[in-house]
DNA sequence: TTGATATTTGCAAATAAGTTGCATTTGTGA
DNA sequence: TCACAAATGCAACTTATTTGCAAATATCAA
C-alpha cells in the first residue's frame, strides 16, 4: 500500500502535478477498480473513505489527469463521461442488461486506420470503439 | 419536395407515429444534412424555417425516433448527443481541429464480434466506432 | 366532413452533469 | 520553516436533458 501510494506520488510528480490527498485517492480508486467510473462514483467513494473532496475539485482533477494523459475519458451512451487509468489500448463490452463493463484488448484496427489515410486522407490520432450487448450472465 | 415529405409521412405512419409538422421538419432537416446534429442545432434550424417547436418537443421527437429505429444517437466526446438518420452502418471521422465530420463505411469488425462471442461469451448487439484526428485541410 | 380520442405539443419547472470566479489553503523547493 | 505557485472549497452558473400537466391536434370511424 505504501509503495503503491509512492508510485502514484511519483507519477504525479513526473507529470508536474502536486501530490494532494484527493489526487492520490482518485488514482488509487481508479487503480483498484476494474471498470471505468464517472465523476459522481469517484466523488461518492472519496466521501466514504473520508478523503472527501468537493465535486468541482473532482472535475478539475479528472480534467487535469486527462490532459496529462494519466486518464482516458470515455463515453458509453449514458450522457456523461467515465474515466479509467490510461494503459494499454483496449475497448469495452457493455452489457445493456446489467451494466457490467468488461475489457477486450487486441482489436486490430490499425489496418483500418491506414486505409482511412489512404482513402480519405484523414489522419487518425485516436479512436473510440465500444461494444454493446449481453454479457454471459444476461444471455439467458 | 412534395414526394419527399410524403415519404417521411409514410415512414412515420409505418412506425405508428403521427405525422406532425415538427416531426416532418426534423426528418427533413436530418435528411438534408450530411453530418450528425445535436438537439440544439435542430431546434435552431426549425426556428429559422418557421417550423418552430419547443425544445422539450425536439427532445421527445428525437427520443421517440431513436426508440423506433429511425435515428441513431451518437456521442463524439462533446458531452451531448448527436443524431443522424439510421441507414447503412458507417462510422465517423471527426476532425479535432475544425470539427468537420465525415463518414466512412466498410469497417469490417463483424469478425471481431465473432471473436468476442468466442473468447468472452459476450453477445454483441451493436457497437460504436469513431475516429478522431485531422481532416485533409487541417493537416497543414 | 365532422367528432371522438389517443397522441403530441408547449410551457414552466426540475434535474443532472459539468464549469467558473474567487478567496483560502496547502504542497513543495529554497 | 518560509514563500509562492498550485490546488481546493464554496457558491453560483451554464448546458443538456427530462418531466408534469393542461391545451392542441392528427387520425380514424361514422
Amino acid at each position: 500500500m505504501i509503495t503503491l501510494m509512492n508510485s502514484f506520488r511519483t507519477l504525479l510528480q513526473s507529470s508536474d502535478l502536486k501530490a494532494t490527498p484527493a489526487r492520490l485517492a482518485v488514482l488509487s480508486f481508479l487503480d483498484n477498480n476494474k471498470s471505468p467510473l464517472d465523476a459522481d462514483a469517484i466523488f461518492a467513494h472519496l466521501r466514504e473513505e473520508h478523503d472527501e473532496a468537493d465535486k468541482a475539485t473532482i472535475y478539475r482533477i479528472l480534467e487535469t489527469f486527462v490532459a496529462k494523459g494519466l486518464l482516458k475519458r470515455l463515453e458509453f451512451g449514458e450522457g456523461k463521461y467515465r474515466y479509467e487509468l490510461a494503459g494499454d489500448d483496449h475497448h469495452h463490452l457493455i452489457c445493456e442488461n446489467c451494466g457490467k463493463i468488461e475489457d477486450i484488448s487486441d482489436c486490430n484496427i490499425s489496418d483500418l486506420e491506414a486505409d482511412i489515410k489512404q482513402k480519405k486522407n484523414f489522419l487518425v490520432k485516436r479512436h473510440s470503439l465500444e461494444f454493446y450487448g449481453l454479457c454471459q450472465n444476461c444471455q439467458r
